[in-house]
RNA sequence: GCGGGUGUAGUGUAGGGGUUAUCACAUGGGCUUCCCAAGCCUAUGACCCGGGUUCAAAUCCCGGCACCCGCACCA
Protein backbone atom coordinates (compact mmCIF):
# COMPACT_ATOMS: atom_id res chain seq x y z
CA UNK A 1 0.00 0.00 0.00
CA UNK A 2 1.39 3.10 -1.20
CA UNK A 3 1.47 5.50 1.73
CA UNK A 4 2.67 8.86 -0.01
CA UNK A 5 0.47 11.60 -0.22
CA UNK A 6 -1.99 11.42 -3.01
CA UNK A 7 -2.37 14.79 -5.48
CA UNK A 8 -5.38 16.51 -4.84
CA UNK A 9 -6.65 14.46 -1.53
CA UNK A 10 -8.93 17.16 -0.84
CA UNK A 11 -10.88 16.27 -3.92
CA UNK A 12 -10.68 12.33 -3.58
CA UNK A 13 -12.27 13.06 -0.59
CA UNK A 14 -14.72 14.94 -1.46
CA UNK A 15 -15.64 12.95 -4.22
CA UNK A 16 -15.76 9.77 -2.51
CA UNK A 17 -17.87 11.47 0.14
CA UNK A 18 -20.49 12.22 -1.40
CA UNK A 19 -20.00 8.88 -3.43
CA UNK A 20 -20.02 6.31 -0.74
CA UNK A 21 -22.20 8.77 2.15
CA UNK A 22 -20.01 10.84 4.37
CA UNK A 23 -21.68 14.18 3.27
CA UNK A 24 -22.85 16.16 0.70
CA UNK A 25 -23.52 19.97 -0.31
CA UNK A 26 -27.04 20.38 1.05
CA UNK A 27 -30.03 21.56 -0.33
CA UNK A 28 -28.40 20.64 -4.22
CA UNK A 29 -31.86 19.96 -5.95
CA UNK A 30 -32.56 24.05 -5.35
CA UNK A 31 -29.56 24.89 -6.73
CA UNK A 32 -27.57 24.60 -2.93
CA UNK A 33 -26.49 26.96 -0.32
CA UNK A 34 -22.79 27.83 0.07
CA UNK A 35 -21.56 26.77 3.21
CA UNK A 36 -23.65 24.28 4.34
CA UNK A 37 -23.15 20.21 4.44
CA UNK A 38 -25.09 17.02 4.91
CA UNK A 39 -24.32 14.45 7.06
CA UNK A 40 -24.85 11.06 5.18
CA UNK A 41 -25.67 7.37 6.61
CA UNK A 42 -21.52 6.54 6.90
CA UNK A 43 -20.72 10.52 8.05
CA UNK A 44 -23.20 10.54 10.91
CA UNK A 45 -21.46 7.54 12.36
CA UNK A 46 -17.80 8.56 11.45
CA UNK A 47 -18.98 11.73 13.52
CA UNK A 48 -20.58 10.18 16.37
CA UNK A 49 -17.37 8.19 17.23
CA UNK A 50 -15.24 11.64 16.95
CA UNK A 51 -17.52 13.34 19.76
CA UNK A 52 -17.78 10.13 21.77
CA UNK A 53 -13.77 10.20 21.33
CA UNK A 54 -13.76 13.19 22.87
CA UNK A 55 -16.49 13.09 25.25
CA UNK A 56 -14.58 10.00 26.70
CA UNK A 57 -11.02 11.30 26.84
CA UNK A 58 -12.98 14.29 29.08
CA UNK A 59 -15.15 12.40 31.31
CA UNK A 60 -11.65 11.05 32.42
CA UNK A 61 -10.88 14.42 33.67
CA UNK A 62 -13.58 14.36 35.55
CA UNK A 63 -15.57 17.17 32.88
CA UNK A 64 -19.11 18.10 33.51
CA UNK A 65 -20.80 17.53 30.74
CA UNK A 66 -24.03 20.06 29.27
CA UNK A 67 -26.04 21.05 26.79
CA UNK A 68 -27.28 24.96 26.03
CA UNK A 69 -29.90 26.29 23.48
CA UNK A 70 -28.47 27.82 20.50
CA UNK A 71 -30.44 30.18 20.40
CA UNK A 72 -29.26 33.20 22.48
CA UNK A 73 -30.46 36.58 23.48
CA UNK A 74 -28.53 39.81 23.46
CA UNK A 75 -27.59 40.75 26.90
CA UNK A 76 -25.08 37.04 26.47
CA UNK A 77 -23.16 38.33 23.46
CA UNK A 78 -23.32 41.83 24.29
CA UNK A 79 -21.58 40.65 27.80
CA UNK A 80 -19.50 38.79 25.99
CA UNK A 81 -18.25 41.65 23.36
CA UNK A 82 -19.19 39.42 20.31
CA UNK A 83 -22.30 42.50 19.73
CA UNK A 84 -19.12 44.93 19.51
CA UNK A 85 -16.43 43.36 18.55
CA UNK A 86 -17.64 40.20 16.40
CA UNK A 87 -17.97 42.23 13.41
CA UNK A 88 -15.87 43.99 10.93
CA UNK A 89 -15.89 47.77 9.79
CA UNK A 90 -16.02 47.42 5.84
CA UNK A 91 -15.83 50.00 3.50
CA UNK A 92 -16.61 50.01 -0.28
CA UNK A 93 -14.85 51.70 -3.19
CA UNK A 94 -18.19 53.59 -5.17
CA UNK A 95 -16.25 53.72 -8.35
CA UNK A 96 -14.70 49.97 -8.67
CA UNK A 97 -17.00 48.75 -5.90
CA UNK A 98 -14.09 46.60 -4.48
CA UNK A 99 -15.04 45.69 -0.69
CA UNK A 100 -12.80 44.80 2.20
CA UNK A 101 -12.33 45.94 5.86
CA UNK A 102 -12.04 49.34 6.49
CA UNK A 103 -8.67 48.76 7.78
CA UNK A 104 -7.08 47.23 4.87
CA UNK A 105 -8.08 50.19 3.33
CA UNK A 106 -6.18 53.09 5.88
CA UNK A 107 -3.43 50.73 7.08
CA UNK A 108 -2.40 51.20 3.11
CA UNK A 109 -3.35 54.67 3.01
CA UNK A 110 -0.45 55.08 5.97
CA UNK A 111 -2.70 55.24 8.83
CA UNK A 112 -2.86 53.11 11.82
CA UNK A 113 -6.44 53.59 13.48
CA UNK A 114 -8.31 50.81 14.26
CA UNK A 115 -12.42 51.03 14.06
CA UNK A 116 -14.76 49.85 16.28
CA UNK A 117 -18.23 51.28 15.13
CA UNK A 118 -19.39 52.88 11.58
CA UNK A 119 -19.64 55.83 13.01
CA UNK A 120 -15.88 56.39 14.11
CA UNK A 121 -15.42 54.37 10.66
CA UNK A 122 -16.99 57.01 8.77
CA UNK A 123 -15.81 60.25 11.11
CA UNK A 124 -12.55 58.97 9.85
CA UNK A 125 -12.74 58.81 5.95
CA UNK A 126 -14.51 61.94 5.84
CA UNK A 127 -11.89 63.62 8.01
CA UNK A 128 -9.57 62.02 5.58
CA UNK A 129 -8.40 61.12 2.59
CA UNK A 130 -8.46 57.30 2.13
CA UNK A 131 -7.96 55.70 -1.40
CA UNK A 132 -9.17 52.41 -2.87
CA UNK A 133 -6.23 50.49 -2.99
CA UNK A 134 -7.63 48.97 -6.30
CA UNK A 135 -8.96 52.33 -8.54
CA UNK A 136 -7.69 55.16 -6.26
CA UNK A 137 -11.20 56.59 -5.56
CA UNK A 138 -11.91 58.05 -2.56
CA UNK A 139 -13.50 55.65 0.24
CA UNK A 140 -17.09 57.09 1.37
CA UNK A 141 -18.81 54.17 2.30
CA UNK A 142 -18.73 52.64 5.39
CA UNK A 143 -20.85 49.92 6.70
CA UNK A 144 -20.61 46.81 9.23
CA UNK A 145 -20.57 43.44 8.27
CA UNK A 146 -22.00 40.83 11.18
CA UNK A 147 -20.29 37.62 11.87
CA UNK A 148 -23.38 36.81 14.16
CA UNK A 149 -27.06 35.52 12.85
CA UNK A 150 -29.71 37.51 14.20
CA UNK A 151 -33.61 35.90 14.04
CA UNK A 152 -36.03 38.47 12.73
CA UNK A 153 -38.35 37.59 15.47
CA UNK A 154 -37.61 38.85 19.10
CA UNK A 155 -37.70 37.03 22.19
CA UNK A 156 -39.11 38.43 25.70
CA UNK A 157 -35.86 40.03 25.86
CA UNK A 158 -35.01 41.38 22.79
CA UNK A 159 -32.54 40.38 20.03
CA UNK A 160 -32.23 36.40 19.24
CA UNK A 161 -28.86 35.35 18.07
CA UNK A 162 -27.37 32.26 16.61
CA UNK A 163 -24.51 31.32 18.90
CA UNK A 164 -20.94 31.68 17.16
CA UNK A 165 -20.01 29.50 19.56
CA UNK A 166 -21.17 26.98 22.12
CA UNK A 167 -18.85 28.36 25.68
CA UNK A 168 -20.87 31.18 26.63
CA UNK A 169 -23.66 28.78 27.41
CA UNK A 170 -20.73 27.16 30.12
CA UNK A 171 -19.89 30.53 31.22
CA UNK A 172 -23.31 31.90 32.24
CA UNK A 173 -24.16 28.66 33.85
CA UNK A 174 -20.94 28.44 35.58
CA UNK A 175 -22.15 29.59 39.20
CA UNK A 176 -24.83 26.22 38.84
CA UNK A 177 -22.48 24.00 37.71
CA UNK A 178 -19.98 24.87 40.47
CA UNK A 179 -22.62 23.99 42.87
CA UNK A 180 -22.94 21.03 41.18
CA UNK A 181 -19.17 20.39 41.49
CA UNK A 182 -19.41 21.48 45.26
CA UNK A 183 -17.09 24.37 44.66
CA UNK A 184 -14.33 22.81 43.90
CA UNK A 185 -11.64 24.10 41.37
CA UNK A 186 -10.01 23.83 39.36
CA UNK A 187 -13.20 22.47 37.31
CA UNK A 188 -14.06 21.19 33.62
CA UNK A 189 -17.44 21.76 31.58
CA UNK A 190 -17.65 20.87 28.02
CA UNK A 191 -19.98 20.84 25.64
CA UNK A 192 -20.68 19.38 21.95
CA UNK A 193 -23.29 21.32 19.59
CA UNK A 194 -23.83 23.69 16.85
CA UNK A 195 -22.50 27.28 16.07
CA UNK A 196 -23.50 29.57 13.21
CA UNK A 197 -20.95 32.24 11.70
CA UNK A 198 -22.04 34.14 8.61
CA UNK A 199 -18.93 33.69 6.69
CA UNK A 200 -18.40 35.85 3.80
CA UNK A 201 -16.53 33.28 1.78
CA UNK A 202 -17.81 29.66 2.87
CA UNK A 203 -14.68 27.49 0.97
CA UNK A 204 -13.85 23.94 1.18
CA UNK A 205 -16.70 21.82 2.08
CA UNK A 206 -16.46 21.31 5.89
CA UNK A 207 -13.27 23.85 6.74
CA UNK A 208 -15.44 26.82 6.89
CA UNK A 209 -19.02 26.51 6.83
CA UNK A 210 -21.81 28.53 8.12
CA UNK A 211 -23.65 25.60 10.35
CA UNK A 212 -20.86 23.39 12.04
CA UNK A 213 -20.28 21.16 14.85
CA UNK A 214 -17.93 22.37 17.71
CA UNK A 215 -16.56 20.25 20.76
CA UNK A 216 -15.56 23.00 23.32
CA UNK A 217 -14.46 22.31 26.89
CA UNK A 218 -14.39 25.37 29.17
CA UNK A 219 -11.23 24.64 32.42
CA UNK A 220 -12.23 26.93 35.15
CA UNK A 221 -8.46 27.45 37.07
CA UNK A 222 -6.96 29.58 39.62
CA UNK A 223 -6.07 32.86 37.92
CA UNK A 224 -2.35 32.71 38.85
CA UNK A 225 -1.32 29.40 39.17
CA UNK A 226 -3.50 28.64 36.10
CA UNK A 227 -2.84 24.59 37.24
CA UNK A 228 -4.73 21.38 36.14
CA UNK A 229 -2.95 18.94 37.14
CA UNK A 230 0.86 16.99 36.58
CA UNK A 231 1.36 16.62 33.32
CA UNK A 232 2.34 12.93 33.41
CA UNK A 233 2.52 12.44 29.34
CA UNK A 234 5.28 11.69 28.11
CA UNK A 235 5.18 12.14 24.38
CA UNK A 236 6.67 14.77 22.48
CA UNK A 237 4.57 17.19 20.51
CA UNK A 238 5.45 19.38 17.67
CA UNK A 239 5.19 23.17 18.66
CA UNK A 240 5.50 26.80 16.88
CA UNK A 241 5.92 29.54 19.38
CA UNK A 242 5.76 33.08 18.50
CA UNK A 243 9.26 33.66 20.24
CA UNK A 244 11.19 30.68 18.58
CA UNK A 245 11.76 28.38 15.58
CA UNK A 246 9.16 24.97 15.27
CA UNK A 247 10.52 22.25 17.86
CA UNK A 248 9.76 19.03 19.24
CA UNK A 249 9.34 18.82 22.82
CA UNK A 250 7.66 17.43 25.59
CA UNK A 251 5.27 19.62 27.32
CA UNK A 252 6.32 19.33 30.63
CA UNK A 253 9.43 20.74 29.43
CA UNK A 254 7.79 23.23 27.39
CA UNK A 255 6.00 24.56 30.51
CA UNK A 256 8.92 24.40 32.89
CA UNK A 257 11.20 26.42 30.29
CA UNK A 258 8.66 29.08 29.76
CA UNK A 259 7.39 28.32 26.08
CA UNK A 260 4.79 27.18 27.06
CA UNK A 261 3.09 30.07 29.66
CA UNK A 262 0.90 27.72 32.17
CA UNK A 263 0.90 24.25 33.53
CA UNK A 264 -2.95 23.85 32.47
CA UNK A 265 -2.05 25.48 28.53
CA UNK A 266 0.52 22.49 28.36
CA UNK A 267 -1.76 19.99 29.96
CA UNK A 268 -4.84 20.24 27.74
CA UNK A 269 -2.28 21.07 24.15
CA UNK A 270 -0.89 17.35 24.82
CA UNK A 271 -4.45 16.08 26.00
CA UNK A 272 -5.70 17.69 22.50
CA UNK A 273 -2.96 15.82 20.96
CA UNK A 274 -4.05 12.41 22.28
CA UNK A 275 -7.65 13.19 21.43
CA UNK A 276 -6.57 13.76 17.62
CA UNK A 277 -4.00 10.75 17.18
CA UNK A 278 -6.92 8.64 18.25
CA UNK A 279 -9.68 10.20 16.14
CA UNK A 280 -6.91 9.46 13.03
CA UNK A 281 -5.07 12.93 12.76
CA UNK A 282 -1.22 11.45 11.73
CA UNK A 283 1.24 12.69 13.94
CA UNK A 284 4.06 13.97 11.43
CA UNK A 285 0.91 16.07 10.30
CA UNK A 286 -0.16 17.74 13.25
CA UNK A 287 1.44 21.01 14.78
CA UNK A 288 0.57 23.54 17.63
CA UNK A 289 1.10 26.63 16.79
CA UNK A 290 1.08 29.90 18.76
CA UNK A 291 -1.37 33.12 17.60
CA UNK A 292 0.60 36.17 16.52
CA UNK A 293 -0.06 39.27 19.32
CA UNK A 294 -2.31 40.45 16.34
CA UNK A 295 -4.68 37.57 15.36
CA UNK A 296 -5.52 36.67 18.89
CA UNK A 297 -9.43 36.73 19.38
CA UNK A 298 -11.35 39.95 21.29
CA UNK A 299 -11.13 37.41 24.36
CA UNK A 300 -8.46 36.05 24.82
CA UNK A 301 -4.57 36.82 25.64
CA UNK A 302 -2.46 33.52 24.80
CA UNK A 303 -3.78 31.24 21.96
CA UNK A 304 -2.30 28.28 20.36
CA UNK A 305 -3.96 26.25 17.72
CA UNK A 306 -4.19 22.53 16.97
CA UNK A 307 -3.31 22.83 12.92
CA UNK A 308 -3.64 19.93 10.00
CA UNK A 309 -1.37 19.65 7.47
CA UNK A 310 -4.31 19.22 4.41
CA UNK A 311 -2.46 19.69 0.75
CA UNK A 312 0.47 21.24 2.20
CA UNK A 313 -1.46 24.11 4.31
CA UNK A 314 -1.91 24.01 7.84
CA UNK A 315 -5.58 23.95 8.78
CA UNK A 316 -6.49 25.13 12.13
CA UNK A 317 -8.92 22.09 13.60
CA UNK A 318 -8.41 22.94 17.41
CA UNK A 319 -7.81 26.19 19.34
CA UNK A 320 -6.77 26.09 22.70
CA UNK A 321 -7.77 29.63 23.98
CA UNK A 322 -6.18 31.23 27.53
CA UNK A 323 -9.80 33.67 27.68
CA UNK A 324 -11.19 35.52 30.47
CA UNK A 325 -14.86 35.73 29.99
CA UNK A 326 -16.24 35.50 33.73
CA UNK A 327 -15.69 38.27 34.08
CA UNK A 328 -17.37 40.38 32.14
CA UNK A 329 -20.34 38.40 32.91
CA UNK A 330 -20.03 38.77 36.25
CA UNK A 331 -19.51 42.91 35.60
CA UNK A 332 -22.73 42.58 33.38
CA UNK A 333 -25.19 40.67 35.01
CA UNK A 334 -24.38 41.30 38.48
CA UNK A 335 -24.04 37.89 39.09
CA UNK A 336 -21.40 36.84 41.40
CA UNK A 337 -18.36 34.86 39.29
CA UNK A 338 -15.95 34.16 42.19
CA UNK A 339 -15.70 30.88 44.24
CA UNK A 340 -14.59 30.70 47.50
CA UNK A 341 -10.68 29.50 47.94
CA UNK A 342 -8.52 28.70 50.98
CA UNK A 343 -6.25 31.15 49.27
CA UNK A 344 -9.68 34.21 49.59
CA UNK A 345 -12.56 34.57 47.31
CA UNK A 346 -11.41 33.80 43.10
CA UNK A 347 -12.63 34.73 39.50
CA UNK A 348 -11.62 31.73 37.39
CA UNK A 349 -9.55 32.19 34.49
CA UNK A 350 -10.62 29.96 31.32
CA UNK A 351 -8.22 28.00 29.30
CA UNK A 352 -10.33 26.47 26.89
CA UNK A 353 -9.65 23.72 24.19
CA UNK A 354 -12.29 23.86 21.18
CA UNK A 355 -12.86 21.66 18.27
CA UNK A 356 -14.30 21.92 15.16
CA UNK A 357 -15.81 18.57 14.86
CA UNK A 358 -16.11 19.18 10.66
CA UNK A 359 -12.61 19.78 9.92
CA UNK A 360 -11.47 16.94 12.12
CA UNK A 361 -13.81 14.38 10.25
CA UNK A 362 -12.32 16.22 7.02
CA UNK A 363 -8.55 15.89 8.13
CA UNK A 364 -9.10 12.59 9.56
CA UNK A 365 -10.72 11.47 6.01
CA UNK A 366 -7.62 12.89 4.21
CA UNK A 367 -4.77 11.70 6.76
CA UNK A 368 -6.73 8.10 6.40
CA UNK A 369 -7.08 7.86 2.60
CA UNK A 370 -4.26 5.69 1.10
CA UNK A 371 -4.08 3.83 -2.34
CA UNK A 372 -2.88 0.30 -2.83
CA UNK A 373 -0.75 -1.17 -5.18
CA UNK A 374 -3.48 -2.44 -7.26
CA UNK A 375 -5.17 1.78 -7.36
CA UNK A 376 -8.24 1.01 -5.09
CA UNK A 377 -8.43 3.30 -1.93
CA UNK A 378 -8.40 2.13 1.33
CA UNK A 379 -9.88 4.58 4.20
CA UNK A 380 -7.06 3.33 7.18
CA UNK A 381 -9.47 4.73 9.86
CA UNK A 382 -8.87 3.53 13.55
CA UNK A 383 -11.63 0.66 14.47
CA UNK A 384 -13.16 2.89 16.54
CA UNK A 385 -13.57 5.46 14.21
CA UNK A 386 -14.62 3.68 11.35
CA UNK A 387 -18.16 3.89 10.28
CA UNK A 388 -18.75 -0.10 10.78
CA UNK A 389 -16.55 -1.97 13.28
CA UNK A 390 -16.71 -4.98 10.44
CA UNK A 391 -18.97 -6.13 7.21
CA UNK A 392 -20.17 -9.62 7.20
CA UNK A 393 -20.28 -12.15 3.97
CA UNK A 394 -21.01 -15.07 2.61
CA UNK A 395 -18.27 -16.17 0.43
CA UNK A 396 -21.33 -17.58 -2.05
CA UNK A 397 -24.92 -16.95 -2.13
CA UNK A 398 -25.32 -20.81 -2.25
CA UNK A 399 -25.19 -24.40 -0.62
CA UNK A 400 -26.31 -22.28 2.88
CA UNK A 401 -23.38 -20.18 3.42
CA UNK A 402 -25.78 -17.06 3.19
CA UNK A 403 -28.21 -18.43 5.66
CA UNK A 404 -25.32 -19.22 8.21
CA UNK A 405 -24.21 -15.60 7.61
CA UNK A 406 -27.04 -13.69 7.95
CA UNK A 407 -26.96 -16.28 11.32
CA UNK A 408 -23.57 -14.67 12.70
CA UNK A 409 -24.62 -11.50 11.59
CA UNK A 410 -28.02 -11.57 13.45
CA UNK A 411 -25.94 -12.65 16.42
CA UNK A 412 -22.96 -10.40 15.74
CA UNK A 413 -25.35 -7.45 15.68
CA UNK A 414 -26.79 -7.86 18.88
CA UNK A 415 -23.46 -7.31 20.69
CA UNK A 416 -21.91 -5.05 18.31
CA UNK A 417 -24.96 -2.80 16.02
CA UNK A 418 -22.18 -1.07 13.69
CA UNK A 419 -21.88 -4.63 11.39
CA UNK A 420 -22.59 -4.14 7.68
CA UNK A 421 -24.52 -7.46 6.10
CA UNK A 422 -23.61 -7.84 1.94
CA UNK A 423 -24.14 -10.59 0.33
CA UNK A 424 -23.92 -8.91 -3.38
CA UNK A 425 -22.12 -9.13 -6.28
CA UNK A 426 -18.37 -11.19 -5.70
CA UNK A 427 -16.55 -11.31 -2.79
CA UNK A 428 -13.54 -8.67 -4.10
CA UNK A 429 -16.22 -6.43 -4.73
CA UNK A 430 -17.32 -6.46 -1.49
CA UNK A 431 -14.10 -6.24 0.34
CA UNK A 432 -13.34 -3.25 -2.14
CA UNK A 433 -16.21 -1.47 -0.93
CA UNK A 434 -15.42 -1.91 2.83
CA UNK A 435 -11.62 -1.14 2.16
CA UNK A 436 -12.81 2.42 0.41
CA UNK A 437 -15.55 3.30 3.80
CA UNK A 438 -12.80 2.23 5.81
CA UNK A 439 -14.23 -1.02 7.61
CA UNK A 440 -11.74 -2.64 9.54
CA UNK A 441 -12.42 -6.59 9.40
CA UNK A 442 -14.61 -8.66 6.91
CA UNK A 443 -16.06 -11.87 8.81
CA UNK A 444 -16.59 -14.42 5.35
CA UNK A 445 -18.34 -17.82 5.59
CA UNK A 446 -17.29 -19.94 3.67
CA UNK A 447 -17.29 -24.21 2.77
CA UNK A 448 -15.35 -24.75 5.69
CA UNK A 449 -17.61 -22.42 8.16
CA UNK A 450 -20.50 -25.00 7.35
CA UNK A 451 -18.39 -27.69 8.54
CA UNK A 452 -17.07 -26.59 11.94
CA UNK A 453 -18.35 -23.29 12.55
CA UNK A 454 -14.76 -20.98 11.64
CA UNK A 455 -14.85 -18.20 9.53
CA UNK A 456 -12.58 -16.28 7.91
CA UNK A 457 -11.56 -12.30 9.31
CA UNK A 458 -9.90 -10.59 6.90
CA UNK A 459 -7.99 -6.97 8.12
CA UNK A 460 -8.52 -4.02 5.96
CA UNK A 461 -4.96 -2.62 5.33
CA UNK A 462 -2.76 -5.80 4.87
CA UNK A 463 -5.49 -7.68 3.33
CA UNK A 464 -4.80 -10.56 5.45
CA UNK A 465 -6.81 -13.18 7.10
CA UNK A 466 -7.02 -15.25 10.05
CA UNK A 467 -9.49 -18.38 10.73
CA UNK A 468 -11.18 -18.06 14.00
CA UNK A 469 -14.71 -19.87 15.13
CA UNK A 470 -17.49 -17.45 15.04
CA UNK A 471 -18.75 -18.05 18.13
CA UNK A 472 -15.13 -16.37 19.83
CA UNK A 473 -16.36 -13.02 18.20
CA UNK A 474 -19.85 -13.35 18.85
CA UNK A 475 -19.06 -13.77 22.60
CA UNK A 476 -15.95 -11.29 22.91
CA UNK A 477 -17.22 -9.05 19.79
CA UNK A 478 -14.45 -7.57 17.59
CA UNK A 479 -12.67 -4.48 19.00
CA UNK A 480 -10.24 -5.12 21.87
CA UNK A 481 -10.90 -9.12 21.19
CA UNK A 482 -6.88 -10.40 21.72
CA UNK A 483 -7.96 -13.05 19.17
CA UNK A 484 -7.99 -10.60 16.45
CA UNK A 485 -5.65 -7.74 17.45
CA UNK A 486 -3.88 -6.45 14.59
CA UNK A 487 -0.53 -8.60 15.07
CA UNK A 488 -2.29 -11.63 14.04
CA UNK A 489 -2.57 -10.59 11.15
CA UNK A 490 0.90 -9.80 9.97
CA UNK A 491 2.85 -13.11 9.88
CA UNK A 492 0.65 -15.42 7.50
CA UNK A 493 -0.90 -14.60 4.61
CA UNK A 494 -3.72 -16.15 2.59
C1' G B 1 -17.10 40.35 -1.20
C1' C B 2 -13.58 40.91 -5.78
C1' G B 3 -11.05 38.46 -10.10
C1' G B 4 -10.33 34.00 -13.04
C1' G B 5 -12.00 29.00 -14.24
C1' U B 6 -15.72 25.09 -14.30
C1' G B 7 -20.94 23.15 -14.40
C1' U B 8 -23.48 16.67 -19.17
C1' A B 9 -26.46 9.89 -15.16
C1' G B 10 -24.25 8.14 -8.41
C1' U B 11 -18.85 9.07 -10.10
C1' G B 12 -15.34 10.34 -13.98
C1' U B 13 -16.05 11.90 -18.93
C1' A B 14 -17.08 12.60 -24.90
C1' G B 15 -19.59 15.88 -27.88
C1' G B 16 -20.95 21.17 -29.00
C1' G B 17 -27.38 25.20 -32.82
C1' G B 18 -31.38 20.02 -35.48
C1' U B 19 -28.00 13.31 -32.42
C1' U B 20 -32.00 7.92 -30.29
C1' A B 21 -26.51 12.74 -26.14
C1' U B 22 -20.62 9.07 -26.06
C1' C B 23 -17.83 5.91 -23.12
C1' A B 24 -16.18 3.78 -18.59
C1' C B 25 -16.94 2.68 -13.65
C1' A B 26 -20.67 2.33 -10.04
C1' U B 27 -25.92 0.65 -9.05
C1' G B 28 -30.58 -3.09 -9.51
C1' G B 29 -31.95 -8.08 -11.52
C1' G B 30 -30.19 -12.88 -13.66
C1' C B 31 -26.25 -16.62 -14.94
C1' U B 32 -21.39 -18.12 -13.43
C1' U B 33 -17.71 -18.20 -9.56
C1' C B 34 -14.87 -21.63 -2.86
C1' C B 35 -11.52 -15.30 -1.33
C1' C B 36 -9.93 -9.70 -3.29
C1' A B 37 -13.86 -4.09 -7.93
C1' A B 38 -13.20 -11.07 -12.91
C1' G B 39 -16.72 -12.73 -17.02
C1' C B 40 -21.62 -13.00 -19.68
C1' C B 41 -26.86 -11.25 -20.18
C1' U B 42 -30.11 -7.38 -18.71
C1' A B 43 -32.29 -2.91 -16.52
C1' U B 44 -32.36 2.04 -14.49
C1' G B 45 -30.12 6.67 -14.92
C1' A B 46 -27.73 13.13 -17.11
C1' C B 47 -27.00 18.33 -20.37
C1' C B 48 -27.20 23.45 -12.80
C1' C B 49 -31.45 27.26 -12.79
C1' G B 50 -33.91 31.50 -15.25
C1' G B 51 -34.28 34.79 -19.30
C1' G B 52 -32.75 36.19 -24.40
C1' U B 53 -31.31 35.23 -29.71
C1' U B 54 -33.21 31.55 -33.26
C1' C B 55 -37.85 28.00 -37.23
C1' A B 56 -34.91 25.19 -33.53
C1' A B 57 -30.60 26.00 -27.50
C1' A B 58 -27.61 20.88 -23.72
C1' U B 59 -24.69 23.81 -27.37
C1' C B 60 -24.54 30.95 -28.57
C1' C B 61 -25.57 35.55 -25.29
C1' C B 62 -27.08 37.72 -20.45
C1' G B 63 -28.28 37.01 -15.34
C1' G B 64 -28.46 33.82 -11.02
C1' C B 65 -26.68 29.65 -8.12
C1' A B 66 -22.96 26.14 -6.83
C1' C B 67 -18.04 24.31 -6.93
C1' C B 68 -12.52 25.04 -7.79
C1' C B 69 -8.14 28.52 -7.74
C1' G B 70 -6.11 33.35 -6.20
C1' C B 71 -7.11 38.00 -3.17
C1' A B 72 -9.69 39.66 1.08
C1' C B 73 -12.01 37.67 5.50
C1' C B 74 -11.70 33.85 9.50
C1' A B 75 -14.67 36.68 16.25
Amino acid sequence: MSSEKIENTYEKVVELAKRRGFFWPSFSIYGGEAGFYDYGPLGVLLKDNIIRIWKEAYLRENALMIDTPVVVPRAVFQASGHVDKFLDIAAECDKCHLRQKLETFTKSAGFQEVFDTVDSGLAFVNEHVVKCTNCGARITRVFDVRQMFFLPDQGSSGDLFLRPETAQGIFINFKILNNIFRGKLPMAVAQSGKGFRNEIAPRQSLIRMKEFNMCEVEVFVHPEKKYWAEIDYDEDITICPRSSPPLRVKAREAVESGLISSNAMGYFITLTQRILLRMGISKERLRFRQHEKNELAHYSFDSWDAEAELDGNWVEITGIADRNDLRNHEKTSGESMSVSTDEGDIVPSVIEPASGVDRIILSVLMHSIMTRDNGYTVLSLPAEVAPYHAAVFPLMKKNGMDQLAREIYRRLSMIDPYIFYDESGSIGKRYARQDEIGTPYCITIDGTSLEDGTVTIRERDSARQIRINAEEIINHGLLGNPAISRDKFSGQSS
